[in-house]
DNA sequence: TTATTTATATCGTATCATAAGATATATTCT
DNA sequence: AGAATATATCTTATGATACGATATAAATAA
C-alpha cells in the first residue's frame, strides 16, 4: 500500500471522528444503511435494498416495513410496473440521516468559516469536488 | 445552513458512498465504534469506553470482553493505577476497523494514481490535512 | 490502620435487532 | 392460461445490546 492512500485514509478517518455529530437518536444500523441506499441511488426498490444490503427480500420488506412506520420513508408504485415499489426519504428520514453520516454542521461552519481563509475553503472544496468527480468514474465504471 | 456547508456534506457522504468497502465481515455496531474510540484516542480503558458510547460500565466491560475473545484488542494494566487496564488494537483489530471505516484501498490506487495527476493528488492530499488539522482545532478546543 | 471510593469483572435478566423460510397477493411476461 | 416476478405478512430463531446486582482489587481519605 503507497504511502499517499495511507495517508488520505488516515486524514479521512481522522476527519469523520473530530467532525462527526456527538449525540445521535437511537436508529439501527441497517435502517441506516437501507436510508443512505435510497439516498444515493435511484428508483429504489425491495429488491434493491436487498441486493445492496444483501438480505433476503422478506428481511428488506420487514426493514422497509418499519422505516415507513416511523415515518423516515414513503412509497410509491412504479407506473412501469405496478409490482415495484419506489422508496423516497422524508424530510425526517433525510434529516436522521445526516445526523449519522455526516459532518456535524456547527463544527463545520466553526472551522471553515472562523479557521479558514476563503481561499483555504475553496481548496478544501475544490479538492472534494475532484475526489467526488473522480470516485464516480471509479463508482460506474 | 451555509450551501458550503451542505456542499462539503453531500460531497463527503457521496465519496463515503462510491469509495466505501463493499463486502465487509460482520462486526457489531457498537464494536466498531469501541474500536475506533481505541484507535483515535489514548489510554483507552472501560470507563473511557463506556462514557464515549453512552454505556455503564458492565456493558462496556462486557463489549470490551467479546472484542478481547475475537483477538481484535489486547489488554495491559496501567503501571500508574493497577485498577486501569489500558486497551489497544491488535493488527486484526486493525484490519477490521479499517473495512468499517476507510475507503477501500484498491478504489483509491485506481483513483488516484490512475484518474489524477500528480498534482491532483497533492492537491487532494494538502486539502485533506489542512481540513484534518482545523478538524483537531475544533476537537480539542 | 480502617473506611471509603474507584475501576473493572461477572452474572442474570430483558428487550430489541436481525434474519429467512413459508405462504400469499398482485402484476407482468411468455 | 401458466409461469415468473415483485412485494407483503407471518412465524420462528439467534444475536446484539443494555443494565442492575454483586464481587474483587487497588487507590485514596480519614
Amino acid at each position: 500500500m503507497s504511502k499517499e492512500i495511507a495517508q488520505l485514509n488516515e486524514l479521512w478517518t481522522d476527519i469523520y471522528y473530530r467532525l462527526r455529530y456527538n449525540h445521535s437518536e437511537k436508529i439501527t444500523h441497517q435502517a441506516i444503511r437501507i436510508l443512505q441506499v435510497i439516498q444515493k441511488e435511484s428508483e429504489v426498490g425491495i429488491k434493491e435494498i436487498a441486493r445492496a444490503i444483501q438480505v433476503s427480500h422478506n428481511t428488506a420488506s420487514e426493514h422497509v416495513k418499519r422505516l415507513l412506520e416511523k415515518g423516515y420513508i414513503v412509497k410509491t408504485r412504479s407506473a412501469a410496473d405496478e409490482r415495484k415499489v419506489i422508496l423516497q426519504l422524508t424530510a425526517e428520514g433525510n434529516d436522521i440521516l445526516h445526523r449519522h453520516s455526516s459532518l456535524d454542521e456547527e463544527k463545520l461552519r466553526h472551522l471553515l468559516f472562523e479557521k479558514m481563509t476563503k481561499e483555504e475553503r475553496q481548496a478544501v472544496l475544490d479538492a472534494f469536488a475532484l475526489l467526488k468527480e473522480r470516485a464516480d468514474d471509479v463508482y460506474y465504471r
